[in-house]
RNA sequence: GCCCCAUUCGUCUAGUGGCCUAGGACGCCGCCCUCUCAAGGCGGAAACAGGAGUUCGAGUCUCCUAUGGGGUACCA
């Protein structure tokens, strides 16, 4: 082992919006990194040019900016191994691929896709594993010359060893060994010239001086493969570690964003990144929750800060079993962060989703409203479906229907009573600061003769048109007293008739 | 089919041979608080996949089976 930077990287596909199992995966690299003191890289690896959708690059950018993963080379920041996209790395593939070539480790396959079809189905109609059968491993130079001079399109294929075991050791899973009579001559540059994953990856962690490599544990069927393009080479491998998959909340199947899943209660799992921006889930609670599935703190303790996970983490700590998705947890760890939250930073967070929502963001309402909406919403979202009342036109507040204004066990001419009593009371009243208000409630109810319950939930009702709702006297607070006795009057006009 | 990995409460996990009568968290249930809904407080149910070994002693080590997952592309 060197005393080398510790550098790790990400490295996905841009092939569509983000995926958070993705996003994890960034974690544990960007984690390992960090708690080393060492750097992280972002590479972008679209070898594949049919897979290439447009604006992925935003994306994945995104997606590591909002959560704070901030890397120290890149596509947009550069860095000393530029470029950080492999389409542009072309040259560099090719020579190493010629390298293997001259050195007698990969050979040139000039096999149709035709051929290699026929050769499955035979195969499996003897029951045999499928795969390529080597045919242009044994071809000699006169006759790779001869079909080049055809101008016949070729790829690239490793020379696999064909007997013994390849060996080898990761962080998380410890030693593991593959028989090498069940390894491919696998494709590592294509007909197009572009190199495959395979190829790609191990020339640029090594140029780019990678010491660690982090990926999911998908990737474990091919890591002989990758050690044998290493020893190829010659080169001093980085140490790997395959990360556990998180599968779907059932955990049937990895978590994709191709197929949708549902959790107990019927909810459809957000798989992007930005589903979970837009759903209004806070970035630092994410990261506690991303880095709890798979690692833990220690201690018992699950809720800790970005700078406390750098402190501990260790890849060598990471449990090697895949995960269900436990998404009920990032619900309340939000509502958690959501409470911990100064209520003016809340409110700051708050303005752009009512915004958002089409509502008037009054940056000073908002700073009233979000105290007592706190406690209750697990997602900024939900503040709307609580709270949204208050940023609505009030001028335009509709009375509910008297249905709803009646409490249980009440009826029409009670609750007309209440309201008109609470008008007179909310007219004589002096402060209207909502403990007085709570107490001079009370006492209504008393002398009313009904329960707190009956009184408070035509309030209630009469102010928001909500049964559920923020706390009805800091709602009477805030909304002030000219606008809540015009909404109770609102609400006694619904009873006229009686 | 073949290869690889994994297996502790429903779920995320702690546990690296005696500290385990298996700990924490989410969720669930009950009680308290209470103007709705939450939050909060208190309490509860709930797990070492099965079988052989090794050992004085196994959740912890080995093997087998089962189950789950992954892979088996000129995709990553």
């Amino acid at each position: 082992m060197s005393d080398k930077p510790v550098r790790t990287r990400f490295a996905p596909s841009p092939t569509g919006p983000m995926h958070i199992g993705n996003l994890r995966q960034a974690v544990f690299g960007w984690l390992y990194a960090k708690h080393c003191g060492g750097q992280f890289i972002l590479r972008i690896e679209d070898t594949d040019q049919k897979r290439f959708v447009e604006g992925s690059l935003d994306y994945i950018i995104g997606a590591l900016r909002w959560l704070g993963l901030e890397y120290d080379e890149g596509p947009d920041v550069g860095g000393p191994y530029a470029p950080y996209i492999q389409s542009e790395r072309l040259k560099l593939y090719q020579d190493s691929v010629q390298w293997l070539l001259d050195n007698d480790k990969a050979y040139k396959c000039f096999c149709t896709s035709e051929r290699l079809d026929r050769v499955n189905k035979e195969k499996q109609a003897r029951k045999e594993p499928p795969g390529y059968d080597r045919h242009c491993r044994t071809l000699t130079a006169d006759e790779v010359a001869a079909k080049e001079a055809e101008g016949l399109p070729y790829v690239v294929r490793m020379k696999m060893p064909l007997e013994g075991t390849t060996k080898g050791h990761d962080i998380i899973l410890g030693d593991v060994e593959f028989p090498n009579n069940t390894l491919q001559d696998a494709v590592i540059l294509k007909s197009d010239g572009f190199p495959t994953y395979h190829l790609a990856h191990v020339v640029d962690d090594h140029y780019m001086e990678i010491t660690h490599t982090t990926r999911g544990q998908e990737w474990l069927p091919s890591f002989p493969l990758h050690i044998n393009i290493w020893n190829a080479f010659g080169w001093e491998m980085p140490q790997h570690a395959h990360l556990p998959l998180i599968l779907n909340p059932n955990g049937q199947g990895k978590l994709s964003k191709r197929k949708e899943s549902f959790d107990q209660s019927g909810q459809r799992v957000l798989i992007k990144v930005s589903e979970y921006i837009e759903a209004g889930y806070l970035s630092d609670a994410t990261f506690n929750f991303l880095a709890n599935i798979g690692w833990n703190f220690g201690d018992d303790k699950e809720i800790f800060t970005v700078e406390e996970a750098i402190e501990r983490f260790d890849l060598k700590d990471v449990n090697p079993a895949n995960a269900a998705f436990p998404v009920e947890k990032l619900d309340w760890l939000n509502g958690l962060y959501i409470r911990e939250k100064a209520p003016e930073a809340l409110a700051e967070l708050l303005v752009p989703v009512v915004a958002e929502a089409g509502l008037n963001a009054d940056p000073e309402l908002v700073g009233k409203v979000a105290p007592v909406a706190q406690t209750r919403i697990k997602t900024l979202n939900e503040f709307i479906g609580l709270a949204g009342f208050f940023f609505e036109d009030w001028s335009k507040f509709q009375a509910p229907p008297a249905d709803m204004l009646i409490q249980k066990k009440m009826d029409a001419a009670g609750t007309k009573r209440c309201l008109e009593a609470s008008i007179t009371v909310l007219e004589a009243s002096e402060s209207f600061e909502h403990n007085d208000l709570y107490a001079t409630f009370k006492d209504l109810a008393q002398e009313l003769d009904v329960k707190n319950g009956q009184l408070f939930g035509t309030l209630r009702v009469a102010l928001t048109g909500q049964t559920i709702s923020t706390p009805t006297f800091e709602t009477m607070e805030i909304l002030g007293k000219d606008e809540s006795i015009r909404r109770l009057e609102l609400a006694l006009g619904q009873f006229a008739d009686i």
